[in-house]
DNA sequence: ATAGGATATTTGATCGTTTCACGACGCTGC
DNA sequence: GCAGCGTCGTGAAACGATCAAATATCCTAT
């Protein structure tokens, strides 16, 4: 007839840094205690509130890294930027911050964590690395750079995988991202409809996204017969790297009278070579960029630009991410291309 | 006198997906595995090659989560950017992107990860949560926002804590960032010195590295005796809101002959205000920025600029960090701010 | 031949959770 | 009075790796 619960007297100022604390100072046993904060099944009302307040008191939360081995999850997504074609530099695009933010967010609403890493793939076996190394549900990549090859291997065998860039025949994985061979289209249209003869193109060619730009730019070019003309300029897509070239290509070149670059980012480089050369923007060389960053809207003149939609391009990463993990069926999305057209070209 | 090892024979083509398997697959235990692959103590340097290569074979790597379950961390760092100023705003400053860039180039050289997470501080548990989750061995928080009273609490019970951003009087969390008051000083200063009598600030007062900026600035103005004057304008640093501010300043006001912006991006935007307007650069007023991004060099005019250098500071949140989990003394770093002169601030 | 000591390997406990399979308890209805 | 049945709670086995302690194995010296 004595009172055979253990009296939980002394548990009152202990920290409490695991479920065994939490149920000894709560008199249950471990598993109830797991089962109140989780408020699976048949625990009782009372005595789930109990345990609740007393975890609440204490700030505790159960052990991720405990929870996630048993439950055989990371709960977290892995955000890598290949920098394949860009070795040895770093990122400055504000393109690809937007982007981070809005799949920080989303990630975060749906209680995963975010990953970043930068890899320079040295190998092929870095994304097999990453993969394998048991650290993430589900991977997103930001562009394949030069290695769609690679990913399109590893896809075969880990489902989990979606790409922000271009879709290119015969791949194996998910991507998302614009219609760039149509977005390359209409930025060459467009500085064909306001009377420019001479184009030219500014991008990297080794990185896949980027060479669609230049492929759907040509297309538009070779349909507006033999009247109008196009170059293309191979450069590194950083500031300082996109404006050397640019201004060493305007000394060895007659200037172009229209100029496509493949990001904002490089046309605001343009922008500054032009100037110093003494062109002026729109009248002797028209601009027009890609991405609509939110800086391209504050430049001198504005930029025309071909606008990706980032909330959409996050949103979509992110759903099919899941669907794949889920093991749902998902198929890629290309976004539609939008010109916007500013100051930089105006007929 | 019949050979007792059990026969490897049938565990060839089975997937290695954990130390038992491997273990079993090279017919020793499990404890032997671990200790071959950690290349630890005393394993015959047979059998730890003959492991080796059978874990490359496999592509085998020991689960992350376990390991580190078993050996109490977590391996990653936590990155935070506090918004609490910028309430649903997103990001969109290079600047940001270039700093996280080279936290994550350190952070994995060290093989932590990077865990990403914007929060926007609702109460005052955000960062009691982020610590306790077990999740992070430390925590980068880009900016203080203006959570500084939370950020000291926390970082008074939990040590591995360090803030890009001001340093405060009495705040007992360590910090990294240039000398915000003498950076505004110096752009004062440069302005001054250049002729500029009508100064105008322009940034968010709630942020304390921004009010810093603006307390040098001030005191620069004050020093320079009753012929200059200086007004500031409250406004949020993103480019479409600080541009449309900055237009209805001017409208409203008359038009400064310097201004001082808190960043480059704001500094941009008010380039483009005072184009709109009519107002010449550097000619009717001088323009001078904060923190030398990359973009700063190619704006028209060129934006002269209080740099902050970014590969140092990046280091040194990392190695205070890393001090800081070792249970090692360290202590603050403020950098010095460089004033770099470019086209938009000529006499 | 055997004790003594290296060296090599194994056993078993542990990290903190979750969850399956039971058991104790109290109640109803025959 | 007891079979039958919810409700509530417990015990114990995972998850996959590490590590201290115990044991097996081999070699050498006596």
């Amino acid at each position: 007839m004595i009172a055979p619960p253990p009296p939980p007297s002394s548990g009152d100022v202990t920290t409490i840094a695991s479920l065994v604390d939490l149920a000894q100072a709560a008199g249950t046993s471990v598993s109830t205690a797991s089962r109140a904060l989780s408020g699976h099944s048949s625990v009782n009302e009372k005595t789930r509130l109990r345990i609740q307040k007393l975890a609440d008191a204490h700030g505790f939360q159960p052990n991720r890294l405990a929870r996630n081995l048993r439950l055989q999850r990371t709960q977290s997504i892995g955000l890598v930027l290949p920098l394949g074609h860009e070795a040895g530099q770093h990122l400055s695009d504000p393109f690809f911050l937007s982007l981070l933010g809005h799949l920080a967010d989303g990630l975060t609403e749906r209680g995963y964590d975010l990953v970043l890493s930068r890899v320079i793939p040295h190998d092929g076996t870095w994304l097999d690395r990453l993969v394998d190394s048991g650290r993430i549900d589900g991977l997103i990549l930001i562009g394949q750079s030069d290695q769609s090859d690679v990913i399109d291997k590893v896809a075969a065998r880990y489902a989990p995988i979606v790409v922000w860039g271009a879709r290119l025949p015969g791949q194996r994985y998910l991507t998302v991202g614009s219609d760039n061979r149509l977005g390359g289209a209409r930025a060459a249209e467009h500085l064909i409809a306001i009377g420019r003869r001479r184009l030219l193109y500014l991008g990297n060619a080794s990185a896949p996204e980027f060479a669609e730009r230049l492929a759907g730019f040509q297309d538009a070019v070779s349909r507006a017969g033999p009247g109008v003309a196009a170059a293309a300029l191979d450069l590194h897509m950083t500031p300082d790297a996109a404006h050397l070239a640019i201004a060493k290509y305007l000394t060895e070149h007659p200037a172009p009278d229209a100029i496509f670059a493949a990001s904002d980012v490089v046309a605001m480089s343009a922008l500054r070579a032009l100037r110093e050369r003494g062109l002026s923007v729109p009248q002797d060389v028209a601009v027009v960029g890609y991405d609509d960053v939110t800086l391209a809207a504050h430049t001198a003149p504005a930029l025309t630009t071909i606008r990706q939609d980032l909330v959409v391009g996050a949103k979509a990463l992110i759903e099919i991410l899941f669907r794949r993990i889920a093991g749902e069926p998902a198929q890629s999305l290309q976004l539609d291309p939008q010109l916007i057209v500013r100051g930089s070209s105006v007929a």
